[in-house]
DNA sequence: ATTCCGTTCAACCAAATGGTTAAAAAGGTG
DNA sequence: CACCTTTTTAACCATTTGGTTGAACGGAAT
């Protein structure tokens, strides 16, 4: 786990358990119903201590949320290592971050949250990040630009091929509860799903995207 | 008023504002974060009305929930037309599920939204519908076995292949606030950009399945 | 007109919730 | 220990929120 502008760093004990306990709370309860006691409770600390290490709800949200698409962004980079072909690369690539939501399911449904609430905190900090150059998917889409241009793939759209490539390894974490109902194994075995998943996923994507 | 079937058919024309409302403000602000009053503004009527026509918060929700899940279920269906072969099958089940998806958002989102709570709710619903024998998927996955039994695709797991399918058809809904600013296009022409989309997909995951 | 009944409304209530405060522990420092 | 700062607690306050009530409105049947 590393620790660059990572504020559970320097954070004391209590606010370390306050923050752990507020991203579970917000992201199963949403944003507007997460309720404080619910919060102080889950950090087994007393509910005024909230406000005295955050000012309210409102900022607490927002640091908790802050700290939770930093990480986000960052995965993309951590999960892209460099390979020798694309074809290694996307493997890799799969695997790494599909690995990345397993770790952190809350963190994922507080993303998801935000997106469909459509807040502005979402917005700003995007493109915020993306001003400050390393927009998170651009090394991606470069990728998939320099394997589409040394005809190891054939021609696509790399935004809309990253997009693909996303949405397939995030959504079944999304909906997980209906794939548990639907899937005739994930609801035994979760773990064995997944793993069943990021090789259906490469082989798909792969040769979805091999020269003709 | 029990009439558990359609809503929309039997209703009011005031519990049909009701319902509208209480589905878009459910889809925007979450199932606890949605406030009786913001329902009744939207509805352009008085709060008491609420309590009238259903009888608390959670019967609201329910009903509209239900409603949604009812819909989503079926959309499945009626987006899976006939066609000679599974190519062109595939064209059309992907043009179908966007275009309904992106003729209701709202009800996307308050599916998602259960799927992320993991309530209950969505289980119950989901697990009945299966035992009714028309389990939603099941058309698809039948689809494609087929497909691949006549080696029109190549030999691939089903079940994994409609999430795959399904995943890439939604989830760029989900996550719109995120792609209209990552995207180069999609935030000055969404309209444009889901056009695109639907093509991309298709090659994507037709050369995806396709025999080697 | 009077009665009747489904509908609508403004005012109201009790509980839940976000947030405050003053004082007590706890912990370090001379 | 005495002094000061930081942390923690219980009780409290103001507002919001879900939900209720009783009266008023309006059309149809008598």
């Amino acid at each position: 786990m590393s620790n660059s502008a990572d504020p559970s760093s320097a954070y004391s004990d209590t606010e370390r358990a306050i923050f752990d306990a507020a991203l579970q709370v917000f992201a199963r309860e949403g944003r507007h119903g997460a309720r404080m006691q619910s919060i102080a409770d889950a950090a087994d600390i007393n509910k005024a201590m909230l406000h005295y290490y955050f000012r309210d709800k409102a900022t607490l949200y927002e640091e908790v949320f802050g700290y939770t698409m930093r990480r986000f962004m960052a995965s993309f980079g951590e999960s892209l290592k460099e390979a020798p072909t694309f074809k290694e690369t996307l493997r890799v690539f799969i695997d790494g971050y599909v690995e990345f939501v397993r770790s952190d399911e809350a963190a994922m449904r507080l993303m998801v949250q935000e997106n469909l609430a459509g807040g502005h905190l979402l917005g700003d900090h995007l493109r915020r990040a993306k001003k400050r150059g390393g927009a998170p998917p651009k090394i991606l889409v470069d990728t998939i630009e320099a394997a589409s241009a040394a005809d190891e793939i054939r021609p696509v759209d790399p935004h809309q091929t990253v997009l693909s490539v996303v949405s397939t390894c995030l959504f079944f974490f999304v909906a997980r509860p209906t794939v548990e109902v639907m899937h005739p194994t994930a609801g035994d075995d979760w773990e064995g799903f997944v793993e069943d998943r990021k090789e259906h996923l490469f082989e798909l994507i792969y040769c979805g995207l091999a020269p003709r």
